[in-house]
Parts: structure tokens; C-alpha cells; sequence
DNA sequence: GCCGTTTTCGGCCCGACTGTTTTCAGTCG
């Protein structure tokens, strides 16, 4: 058993010991314990093999016994009996906004109620109206949740949250009453899956921007509004937080509000460490609850809040408690990737196969957009579904390649495109292309389209295209569709060692459904010495603007613009992609 | 259930909003 099993049904345990209505500091212990063990750098079992766990920090005694058990055995008696004793459906419940395990736990205890179904049922019937702590209120709340969340599934693409979230920041900015205003939370740590979107604003009329806020076209529905903060719903079921606040107290906020919860555990507990007290307020020299702005050390920007905690300011895509205050401690966080870094993109397709633009057309927008290069890489023959293209056809595409770039020499114009392809990994781990074929590209992606269904079987296809002299770079290497579908089952960690050990690069395909390789792989990957090409895989012209997505995931995989082969000038891209041919000639 | 430079017992991050209360519990972020 694995540490990702092992941090799953200890973070389950946490999560029925609290439905259960048990003490909730011992759920958290739980919770918290899950949380360091799926950070743990070393296999599980061989903490316990050495009787190590009681070094992990959150587990005491009681934890160490059930894990030991559940490792050493792969059961744990302990939690399929919990697990037996409460019904599905009341954890199902939780994602039901405004029940939380007591009141679930209310309604199982006082009405018998079991599943969603019933607990619909029972609203319609007016049972639950009837019942201490609940009125007409809770009861239509419970069922406009149950809808909600039968209509959306309350989780978006990032690119979904920024599309709704900048058109708002604009306008909120564009404000006379606004001093300052950002969007936080997991926007801005730009992570791949978001949950809301909140915005912080500094304002002397909060009425004012939370009328605006609610008022704006565009909002379906206002669940909550106060005189500091307001809920709103936006097309696509997106739910927008935001919160006002007085511009001294605008940085605290803004750290508060972005996160993580994680994040913010530790900065409390530096804090108080010092003596000091953090909050969304301030950061005051008291040990009780207090807004005292004389009490509040002086802090204009969140730099000057990581500066009193003794830490290098601290970029929000690296907020997720995964080695960020040890760094910042010590001045070793790196210096993060920006998207003017990166010169031109190295996965993208044309009308050659399922694209929507010619190559003469890409050219001239991509030149124009500023880029140094920019690389045609379409579909190989056996992904037809894709029109892919066979040896015959990719050789007259070299050639329209060729013609088109000698236009751009003509015209004095810096800007070259790179021939190429997205080769499709076969079943046998072959190519779908020969090694003539490939050696005739300046640039060749692997691909893995049509995954087996062991991992064994996928782990073997990618380190085997990895091997191979010609490819330069491993296209989305776990082949999930966020939201839509999980990774297809490949041990990463052996392809991840397989580049490093050939000199292959790992792409971070950052079309917004993928943000593939995953950014919490990344330090693994570049502290093996593998280098990533971020790539939009674009099949229209606009989708360029998917670097940006790019570079900020990159970002929170701690990559630095070195880390990124094509944030390299033309040239050095050249020699970079010579290498690895060069070796294979060795 | 964990943890300790005031502590081996008594804390555990903290505040706003909502709805049901008539001073507060539960939920949420």
C-alpha cells in the first residue's frame, strides 16, 4: 500500500470521525496526518519497515500503530468499521452547500435520513423546516444546493475562473472608490481546478462596491451579502467571493484570502511564534483578538508581511506548504519563469491535420505576436480521427514549411517556423513514423493517444519513445482531460527517470484541459535534470495565448526561465535539439 | 489524536455571515 492509499483512508477517517460528531481537533489530527504523509519524499513502507513513522510530524503513537497495520496488511480494521457504521450518503452530503456534519449528522439522527434522495425528499415534505436549528430558510437553501449541485459540478477550469474573473478586476479597478484590488485565492496560486474566485478590494465605501459587485450584469444569483463581503453566482455556475476591506488592511487580506489554508497554518504559526498575531486584519503585537491598528505592525504589500515573519517574499504560485518556507528562510527560492521568458512554442498544430490555420497564416501571426519561432507539429497517420498525417504528406509539408520561411528571410523578418510532428506512441512502444522519417524533422513529440490499459504496459510505450535518438520531447506524459478524465495508469516517476537518463524533454501541455506533466511533479523532474517544453498544442492561432497558463503553472512547479527549453533564443534551441541526436549517434 | 523553550494537560487558526435564535451554533473560506 502505497502513501497516496494510506493518506486517503486516513483522511477519510478524519472526514466520517467528524460526521460522526467526534471531537473535531482528533478529525484534524487525521487530516493533518494524511496531509504530511502524502508529502513524504520516502515510500511509506519503508518508514515503517525501519520504524521511522514517528518522525513525520503529526503522527503520534495511535497513528503509528494504524498505519503500520494498514501498510503491513493493506486493512485496517479500525477504519471499515467506522467506515461501516455511517452511511455514504451522509458524506455525499458534505459537497451540499450550507450542510456541514452537524447538521447531517441532525438529520440522520432526528429524521433517519440516509442518501441525497431522502434528504430531497424529506425538504419537499416541509419535514425538515420542523426540526430545532433548521427553518423554511435552511430547508429551501438545502434543496437550491441540491440543485446546484446536480447542475454543476462545483469545480471549474482555471481558465474558466480567469475568462469571468478579469472582465470584474477591470472594472472593480477602473472604480473611483478603489483603491486596490486582486484577485486571490487559488486563482492566483493558479491552480489547474478552481473552486470559486475571490476578489479583495480596498475601498472607504464598501456599500458602494458590493452593490456594484451584485448588482453587475452577468451575476445569476446573490447567496450571500454583507457590509464587508458578498457571494455571487456567474455563468457557468462559477461562484465569486468578495471582500472589502480598509487599504491598511488591504495586504493581510490579500494574503489571507489567497492562501493556501495550508500556507496560512504556517504563517499563523510563525506569528505566533514571535509573539505576534495574524489575521485577514493585520499582524498585531497582542496575544488576544484585537484590531488595534497601533497594535498592527506596518505593512503595505504582502512583502512587507513576509519580511516580518523573517521570509523572502514568497510568489502566490508557490503558497501550497511543499517546501516554500525553508527556501524562503534560507533566500533560496528560485527565481520563477516569467511568460515574456518564453520565445516561441513547440507543440502546436495546423489545417495539415486538425488545426484551424495554414502555415503561411501562423507565420504571420505568431511573427507578429513577437515570437522567434514557432513549431508545426501535426497529428501522425494513426490518429486519422485527427486527419494525421502520413510519411508522403509530412515531406510536401516540410516543403511548404521551407517555402514559407524563406518568405520570412525575404521580408528581413527574424521569425522562422520548425518543422516537425506529435508522433503517436504505438502499441508495441514503436513509433508511427520510421527513424528516416523523424530524422528529417528539426523537432519530434511523442505522444501517447491510444493508452493500454496497464500501467506496466504504458510505463514501457513511454520509456521506449523516451530511448529513441530522434524523439526530442514526451507530449502530455499522463494524458488527463481535467475534470473529464483521470490519467491514463503509467508510472511517472520511470518515465520522469527515463528522460533524465536519454536527455528527453517532458512537456508541460498547457491547453487548459490538460496542464500535463502535473506541477506537483515538477520538482521531482527538474531535480533529476529534466527539462521541460511548455506547449499550448495549439490548433488555432489564438490558443497562443495558453502560454500564459504555461508559464504560470511552470511557475508552480518552481521552474526558473533555465528550466525551459523554449524560452531559448533560436539558436541555442538549435544546438539544445542537436544534443540528444548527437548522442544517439555516440 | 498530536504536541510542548510558560505546558505531559489543555490547548489545537480565526472571523464573517446566516438562520434561528433572543445570545448563538453551524458553516464557510
Amino acid at each position: 500500500m502505497d502513501k497516496d492509499r494510506v493518506a486517503e483512508v486516513l483522511s477519510e477517517i478524519g472526514v466520517l470521525l467528524e460526521l460522526k460528531g467526534e471531537n473535531p481537533f482528533k478529525s484534524r489530527a487525521y487530516a493533518n496526518a494524511a496531509r504530511a504523509i502524502q508529502t513524504l519524499e520516502e515510500p511509506i513502507e519503508k518508514l515503517v519497515a525501519e520504524n521511522r513513522l514517528g518522525e513525520i510530524k503529526g503522527v503520534g503513537e495511535g497513528l503509528q500503530e494504524k498505519i503500520t497495520i494498514l501498510v503491513q496488511t493493506g486493512r485496517l480494521p479500525y477504519y471499515e468499521e467506522l467506515k461501516a457504521s455511517i452511511p455514504a450518503g451522509l458524506v455525499e452530503m458534505l459537497s451540499i452547500p450550507s450542510l456541514g456534519p452537524k447538521k447531517i449528522k441532525a438529520l440522520h439522527d432526528r429524521l433517519g435520513i440516509s442518501t441525497i434522495e431522502e434528504l430531497e425528499a424529506a425538504c419537499k415534505a416541509g419535514k425538515v423546516a420542523g426540526l430545532d436549528g433548521f427553518g423554511e430558510k435552511s430547508q429551501a437553501k438545502i434543496l437550491e444546493g441540491i440543485e446546484y449541485r446536480r447542475q454543476y459540478a462545483s469545480r471549474h477550469l482555471l481558465s474558466a475562473a480567469l475568462e469571468v474573473a478579469e472582465p470584474i478586476l477591470a472594472e472593480l479597478r477602473a472604480r473611483k472608490d478603489v483603491t486596490r484590488c486582486d484577485v486571490a485565492g487559488s486563482v492566483r496560486r493558479y491552480k489547474e481546478v478552481i473552486g470559486d474566485v475571490d476578489f479583495i478590494v480596498s475601498s472607504e465605501d464598501a456599500d458602494a462596491v458590493i452593490e456594484c459587485f451584485v448588482t453587475r450584469p452577468g451575476v445569476m444569483s446573490v447567496s450571500a451579502k454583507g457590509s464587508t463581503k458578498a457571494s455571487v453566482i456567474l455563468p457557468g455556475g462559477i461562484q465569486a467571493d468578495i471582500r472589502v476591506v480598509s487599504d491598511r488592511e488591504y495586504p493581510f487580506a490579500l494574503a489571507y484570502f489567497t492562501g493556501s489554508k495550508e500556507h496560512n497554518i504556517v504563517m499563523r504559526q510563525r506569528a505566533i511564534q514571535r509573539g505576534l498575531r495574524l489575521n485577514e486584519y493585520g499582524l498585531f503585537r497582542s496575544q488576544v483578538e484585537t484590531r488595534d491598528p497601533n497594535l498592527c505592525l506596518p505593512c503595505a504589500t504582502e512583502s512587507d508581511i513576509y519580511a516580518a515573519l523573517g521570509l523572502d517574499y514568497i510568489p502566490p504560485e508557490l503558497r501550497e506548504d511543499k517546501g516554500e518556507f525553508a527556501a524562503a528562510e534560507g533566500h533560496a527560492l528560485p527565481r520563477l519563469i516569467e511568460l515574456k521568458d518564453i520565445r516561441g512554442s513547440l507543440h502546436n498544430h495546423s489545417n495539415w491535420s486538425d488545426g484551424l490555420n495554414s502555415i503561411a497564416q501562423i507565420a504571420s501571426t505568431m511573427s507578429k505576436r513577437g515570437f522567434e519561432y514557432w513549431a508545426i507539429t501535426d497529428h501522425s497517420k494513426s490518429s486519422f480521427q485527427a486527419n494525421g498525417l502520413d510519411a508522403k504528406r509530412l515531406k510536401q509539408q516540410v516543403e511548404e514549411i521551407k517555402r514559407v520561411n524563406e518568405s520570412l528571410a525575404e521580408k528581413g523578418l527574424k521569425f522562422r517556423l520548425l518543422c516537425g510532428t506529435e508522433v503517436d506512441v504505438l502499441r508495441d512502444g514503436k513509433l508511427d513514423f520510421d527513424d528516416e522519417v523523424l530524422a528529417g524533422l528539426e523537432i519530434v513529440i511523442a505522444s501517447l493517444h491510444v493508452p493500454a490499459g496497464s500501467e506496466a504496459e504504458n510505463t514501457r510505450r513511454l520509456v521506449k519513445a523516451a530511448e529513441n535518438p530522434f524523439v526530442h520531447i514526451i507530449g502530455h506524459p499522463t494524458g488527463r482531460l481535467l475534470l473529464e478524465r483521470e490519467p491514463y495508469p503509467v508510472n511517472i516517476h520511470a518515465v520522469i527517470d527515463a528522460c533524465a537518463e536519454t536527455g528527453t524533454w517532458l512537456e508541460l501541455n498547457c491547453s487548459p484541459y490538460r496542464l500535463d506533466l502535473d506541477w506537483r511533479l515538477w520538482p521531482q523532474a527538474k531535480s533529476k535534470g529534466v527539462k521541460c517544453a511548455i506547449g499550448p498544442d495549439a490548433h488555432r492561432n489564438e490558443q497562443a495565448d495558453w502560454l500564459r497558463l504555461g508559464a504560470g503553472v511552470a511557475r508552480k512547479g518552481w521552474l526558473t526561465a533555465d528550466d525551459v527549453v523554449n524560452t531559448l533564443d533560436l539558436a541555442s534551441l538549435r544546438k539544445a535539439l542537436a544534443v540528444k541526436r548527437n548522442r544517439g549517434k555516440r
